[in-house]
DNA sequence: TTACTCCCTCTAGCAGCTATAGGTTCAAGG
DNA sequence: CCTTGAACCTATAGCTGCTAGAGGGAGTAA
């Protein structure tokens, strides 16, 4: 049984990380100790690692709940898991693409920042002027999560 | 003059969010009308535009912020501006290193899956061990903005 | 005048945590 | 046995960058 701080450590998870999870039910509430604080297994710290490993990968919490819940049901069909990895993935190309594009501007930009006051400045003027960009990165960025 | 809405329509942002850009001070204060509803000039158009061109090639609203008070001041020496601009180069490059290995690791997982049952599941086995992963997508990821 | 669209403010919500406050439990050293 | 200090507990608020909703006022066209 490992206490809280031991199973961070081991998974490479917060603490707070981890009571977030309970709270949100991703994972199940710990056993207690006669004090009260949480005792976890072998099974909590492989439900975890599953969590982190996939949060890597860039599962939002709500794809991992979906998958979560598909692994304690081995007998199911797999296609549902593979669907979910599938829209991760042509999530992750599209990403790609769009960073792919913003990186190309942002090179332009600083490589040509041959000036030395703001007035010159090819950083500011770039972006004050999105026609002077070669690419498309446009569309719906957000870069996020 | 404009209103919000047609300032929104034009720039390609939505009007809640120039009010929050004005909320949190990356715009100025907006005249007003006899009625109260903000007026907007062309300055405005344009200073808008520039913070969604930088929003669009990623950069932070603490990023342009700065980036705002140095195009200010034009008589300034233009090396700040740069550095945000590489900072947010690195930033991207990095992204895209991490999200390259990552589709890595998707694409095996999707092609792998060849059993019908959860059981065979690769994608499940895969985000159950790292071990079974061929890069180096662990170290602090976060994948986020 | 009525109807309709746009605008106003204020507040709360989203993901996915992280931080802080104020208190309790546990293990080790003296 | 007692004290110290780290690790734990709960609860709440904060972070980024918006977005949505409620409940109302302003502007315009028929």
């Amino acid at each position: 049984m490992l206490t809280i701080g031991k199973l961070g450590t081991s998974t490479g998870v917060k603490v707070p990380t981890i009571r977030y999870y309970e709270q949100i039910g991703l994972l199940p509430e710990a056993e207690r100790s006669a004090g009260n604080q949480r005792l976890y297994t072998h099974k909590a710290h492989e439900r975890l690692a599953f969590i982190r490993h996939a949060r890597e990968l860039g599962f939002s919490l709500e794809a991992i709940r979906d998958l979560l819940s598909l692994s304690d049901d081995p007998d199911q069909p797999c296609a549902a898991a593979d669907a979910i990895a599938k829209a991760q993935l042509a999530e992750v190309e599209s990403r790609l693409a769009r960073l792919t594009a913003l990186k190309t501007e942002l090179e332009r930009m600083v490589v040509q920042c041959a000036g030395d006051r703001i007035s010159d400045c090819r950083v500011i003027e770039v972006l004050s002027d999105h026609s002077l960009c070669v690419s498309d990165h446009a569309t719906n960025d957000d870069a996020n999560s």
